[in-house]
DNA sequence: AAGTGGTCTAGACCACGGC
DNA sequence: CCGTGGTCTAGACCACTTC
């Protein structure tokens, strides 16, 4: 007979939770307890149970014990792609083009976001990423010169900002939001699109250890599709 | 000195990468190696660069050795809130009304989408969830009854589909896409909004080892944000 | 064939948080 | 206080994959 591995526990386990042996809300028995009923050490027990906590099925509080979720919220994992890869695995040529640099305050929205004072002055860079010099996606970014002073002297008609600053700035912490939004005049003209189309947005923000670095607003072209694995 | 844990030590890999110690591609030492530096064991090791793997950050094969990933593409959860759940933590009063039921074959994309044969039946299932009488949500679903024969005999009148098929279908296996779409005019009514709005939409599709089991289409309402942790 | 990560064990100590 | 999960250790064996 085979051993018994954390993942047969975790198969084992969900099974029990789907057929209701432990409802919803339900504390299963400790980590010992499920050890010796596997034959198996309690770490690898704990390493089953760990991951199905991270997975949203399981509570697990000290003391209190492991408890069966009630209403598991499914948990899926995003990858948001670099768009130059995301291009160029389309087989198309990428391309990035400049269209706006200025330094100034930004909107209220933009401040907020980042958690910056409303009149402290950020780089904005708008940019359209191209795939065979089509139109792929639309950019508005705001960047914290006070935390990346070089962005102040960097030529982004030639360096792509995302690149730029993945390379430059460390960040510790990110925060996305998706919606969708009706292209405006703006928009429509540089994704050479018909005003009021539906986009995917999807804004970003990153910290360094509390502290802004940046903000932005990517507008793929209608008919783009994000996806889970 | 406190001693080395492994959260520590993802910490300090992360520097390492960032600060191009370990450049994009590099080979970094083993995890015995990693363990003598840090004076702990190698099951401490193993942890933290397992989880930098997971996070996206570090490649690992067996005998080949752990790398560091040339283009972290950025990882991020989402979380699909239950849509009671959802519209009772705004306060509001959860309702849902079935639009429309039917046993029929479905169009293509959802034939394509589920794996089914083109001629195969799926009962339908057209639904508006609401909050405070308010419509919230509109839902485009397709149950395989091949899968779940129950579903034919359910008054999805009084059951909200997604919360019977969590109770009475098993799955193993989901698959999600977000795109942006605008309303036509079947949309705009059911959800009281202007004909071509721009709304998020998700796709998601279920299967049992291998069988499917549910299509469905969530309109969500203009304006409407989904968020990561 | 050999080196690397993947996993398991048995035991230990600790931190948190119900009680 | 003291039960629970959180983590660490030292050692072991195994599976995979490159050489």
């Amino acid at each position: 007979m085979k051993r018994t591995s954390f993942q047969d526990i975790k198969v084992e386990v969900r099974s029990r939770i789907a057929v209701r042996q432990w409802p919803p809300g339900e504390l299963i028995p400790n980590e010992q307890e499920l050890a010796t009923e596997f034959s198996c050490s309690r770490a690898t027990v704990n390493r089953a149970l760990r991951e199905l906590a991270e997975a949203g099925l399981l509570e697990r509080r000290r003391k209190a014990g492991t408890r069966v979720v009630v209403n598991p919220a499914s948990k899926a994992t995003l990858v948001i792609p670099i768009m130059r890869q995301e291009i160029e695995n389309c087989g198309q040529i990428y391309g990035y083009k400049l269209i706006l640099r200025e330094h100034t305050a930004p909107p209220i929205s933009v401040t907020r976001a980042m958690g910056v004072p409303t009149d402290q002055r950020l780089l904005h860079l708008i940019s359209v990423h191209t795939g065979n010099a089509k139109p792929f996606a639309l950019e508005d970014r705001w960047i914290n010169t006070i935390q990346v002073p070089s962005a102040q002297t960097t030529d982004f008609g030639q360096y792509n900002a995302n690149e730029w600053l993945v390379q430059n700035a460390a960040y510790s912490h990110g925060d996305i939001t998706f919606t969708a939004s009706n292209a405006g005049d703006f928009e429509s003209e540089q994704l050479g699109i018909d005003v009021g189309s539906a986009m995917l947005v999807m804004d970003r923000s990153t910290w360094d250890n509390g502290s802004p670095i940046t903000s932005v607003r990517i507008y793929y072209l209608p008919g783009y599709r994000m996806q889970t694995i």
